[in-house]
DNA sequence: AACGGCTGAGAACGGTCGTTCTCAGGTCGT
DNA sequence: ACGACCTGAGAACGACCGTTCTCAGCCGTT
C-alpha cells in the first residue's frame, strides 16, 4: 500500500473517531486498529496525534466548502442560493451520525489548550462568513444582512446537535426567508 | 470551614477551571489546590469530578436564567423584553474571560460519552428555549417567531466565542428585531 | 493526662495515554 | 543464496489522571 492511501485510512479513521466520540477520548492504539494499520506506520506518516488531527479539520473543511457550493449550483436566484444553505444544513442534520460542526465540537473540548485547535475554528467560520457575505454583496443586498444570514446557520447548528432534531435548519431557512424579504424591501 | 462554604469554595474553583481550560485538561490536584481545601475533604463533599461537574453546571444554568431576568426587568414592553435578551448576550460577550457557552464547550468535549453533560446541555438549551416562547406567546406574537429567536442567541455565542469578537451580539440583536417588525407587521 | 476520632498533606495505586523501542520475519538487490 | 534493510505487532516507557490509602498531628471529652 502506497502512502497516499494508508493516509487515507488514517485520516478516515481518525475523522470518524474524533467525530463520534470527541478527539481526547479516542486514543492512537484506536485509530491504528480503525485503519488497519501498525502503529508505527502510522507515526511514520503523521508525527503526532495532532497532526492527524490537523488534516482532520482541513479536509472537514474542504468537505463542507464543496457542500456549500454543491448546494447552491441549482438555485435559480440569489435568494434561491441563500436559502440553498439551509436545506443543506436539513440534509447534514438528518444524517444519523449527525453530532453537531466538527469545528464547534473541537473548539470547545481544546479551543483553549490547542492553538491548532482554535485558529482552524476560526478559519473556518470565517471563511464561511465571507462566503455569505460575498453571496449578500453579488446579489446587491445590504451588507449587514450577511452576518445575520451566518448566525442562524451556526444557532441552527448547535441547536441541532444539543436538541438532536433537525427541525432548526427550517427554523434558521424560514427566519433567513424573512430576513431577506425584508432587507429587499427596505432597500 | 463548614461544608457548604467548602463546597462553594471547590465549585467556584471548579467552575473557573472548567471553563478557561476545558473539564478534561483539569485535574482534581488543580481543583483541589485552587479550592485551598485537602483532596480528601474535597472526596468528602463530592464523590467523583463528575459530581463536582453536575454541581457546576446546575449553577450555570442557574445564573444564566437569573441574567437573562434581571436583563428583561426594566423592559417597556414585551419588544424590548426580548430585545433586552441580545444586549445581556453583549454585556458577557465583552467580559475579558467570556470562553463561549459552557453547555456547548462541554457539549462538544463530553456530550458523546458522559449522557450527564448531553442531558444538562439539554435540558438547559430547552429551558432557554421555553422562556423565550413564552415571552412570544405572552406578546401575542405567532409561535413560530420564537426558535427564530433563540437561534439567534445560540449562533451569537458561538460566533463571539470563536471569533473572539463581541460583535454578533448587536448582529443578532438587529436581526431579531427585524424578525419580530416582519412578525407583528403580518399579523 | 490519656485517648479515640478527625484532619490535612501527600504518597500510592491502577489505569490510560502519546510516543518510542524491540525484535523476529519478510523483502529486495545483487 | 545472502546480507542489509524495512515491516508489523506489540511491549515498554514516562507522564498523568481519578481515586484511595497512610500516617503523624490535633481536637474535644473524660
Amino acid at each position: 500500500m502506497d502512502d497516499a492511501t494508508a493516509r487515507e485510512l488514517v485520516v478516515n479513521a481518525a475523522d470518524r473517531l474524533f467525530y463520534g466520540k470527541g478527539i481526547q477520548a479516542v486514543g492512537m492504539d484506536e485509530i491504528r486498529s480503525e485503519a488497519g494499520i501498525s502503529l508505527k506506520r502510522m507515526y511514520q506518516l503523521f508525527p503526532s496525534k495532532e497532526t492527524i488531527l490537523a488534516e482532520v479539520l482541513r479536509r472537514r473543511n474542504e468537505a463542507w466548502t464543496a457542500g456549500v457550493l454543491l448546494a447552491a449550483e441549482n438555485a435559480a436566484d440569489p435568494r434561491e442560493k441563500v436559502l440553498s444553505l439551509y436545506d443543506f444544513l436539513a440534509d447534514w442534520f438528518a444524517e444519523d451520525d449527525f453530532r453537531g460542526c466538527a469545528f464547534i465540537n473541537s473548539f470547545g473540548e481544546l479551543g483553549a489548550t490547542a492553538p491548532l485547535v482554535a485558529d482552524a475554528a476560526r478559519a473556518h467560520k470565517l471563511g464561511f462568513q465571507d462566503y455569505v457575505a460575498d453571496l449578500v454583496r453579488d446579489a446587491g443586498w445590504p451588507a449587514t444582512l450577511a452576518p445575520q444570514l451566518a448566525l442562524l446557520a451556526e444557532g441552527a447548528q448547535t441547536t441541532a446537535a444539543i436538541s438532536g432534531t433537525p427541525d432548526a435548519a427550517a427554523d434558521a431557512r424560514a427566519a433567513a426567508a424573512t430576513l431577506l424579504d425584508a432587507a429587499v424591501a427596505r432597500a
